[in-house]
DNA sequence: ATGCCCGGAACGTCCGGA
């Protein structure tokens, strides 16, 4: 079982491109981060005509979530529970084939301080919160998304620059720990232990493409009934340098 | 020098992204 994630950054303007990764990577699950609009301006129709089902928590202009897969979702829970008065579509879930899904879109919280990186460690909070009822349940479980959060200076670029951004300051990466250390495998990073340069995202800007000047922000957390079934992950760059690219590009999962 | 780019909303230009 192969399960991806894509920040795509407009589901509308990179359907194109997503449907041709989908023809070629072939995942049965993939997560899709920052839609940008609302559920029924999600391309359902032309998913569905690749072979996949849609299940989608959007949110007009920004944010936004899906979940595209060959087979049904089951048991779906829509935003991260905790706070009532959180309207912003970050976070869902579902059951596929036994393995229950996460797609999540954790708040990037600069400028910091300030209010949106208090809602940032708020968020993180209640997402440990969450992580440990859906542990409990002793299933395999993957957490995959965008999650803004440099783990640890080798997934950055440039270590010194980044040092205050809200995706490396030390307290993001205490409550990234704190979530692995309930008992989550990082994926990529536990099958290359030692690869620098391993990124996810490059900025459009200042020919951060080009010159490799990247970030590793989108992750694949596996509960440890999915870690044992862990055969294989990896990042695809060769969507980040396609015509109309994301500045994201897809990281995956294989599931023996 | 967090500005360069990009998408959405909306129709001029700002907000958010990371």
């Amino acid at each position: 079982m192969r399960i991806a994630t894509w920040n795509v950054n407009s589901v509308k303007a990179r359907l194109p491109l997503v449907l041709d990764w989908l023809g070629a990577a072939k995942p049965d699950v993939l997560v899709l981060q920052e839609i940008k609009c609302q559920d029924d301006g999600f391309p359902a129709f032309e998913f569905e005509a690749a072979g996949y089902q849609s299940l989608v928590f959007g949110q007009k202009a920004y944010n936004g979530v899906a979940i595209l897969a060959r087979a049904p979702v089951k048991d779906v829970v829509r935003g991260l529970p905790g706070d009532e008065a959180d309207t912003q579509a970050r976070w869902l879930e579902g059951d596929v084939n036994g393995v229950r899904i996460v797609c999540l879109y954790l708040p990037n919280g600069n400028p910091a301080p300030g209010e949106k990186w208090d809602y940032k460690r708020t968020w993180m909070r209640r997402m440990v919160e969450r992580a440990t009822v859906l542990l409990a349940r002793e299933q395999p479980l993957v957490l995959a998304g965008d999650f803004n959060i440099c783990p640890t200076d080798a997934d950055v670029y440039d270590p010194p620059n980044w040092q205050n951004d809200a995706l490396c300051r030390p307290e993001s990466r205490a409550l990234f720990r704190e979530l692995c250390h309930l008992g989550f495998t990082d994926a990529l990073r536990a099958l290359n232990p030692a690869a620098d340069r391993l990124f996810t995202f490059w900025d459009y800007q200042a020919g951060a493409w080009p010159k490799d000047n990247g970030l590793r922000i989108d992750h694949l957390l596996l509960s440890p009934q999915a870690a044992d079934r862990l055969s294989g992950a990896g990042v695809d760059k060769t969507p980040r340098g396609w015509e109309k690219a994301s500045d994201h590009t897809p990281v995956w999962v294989e599931l023996g």
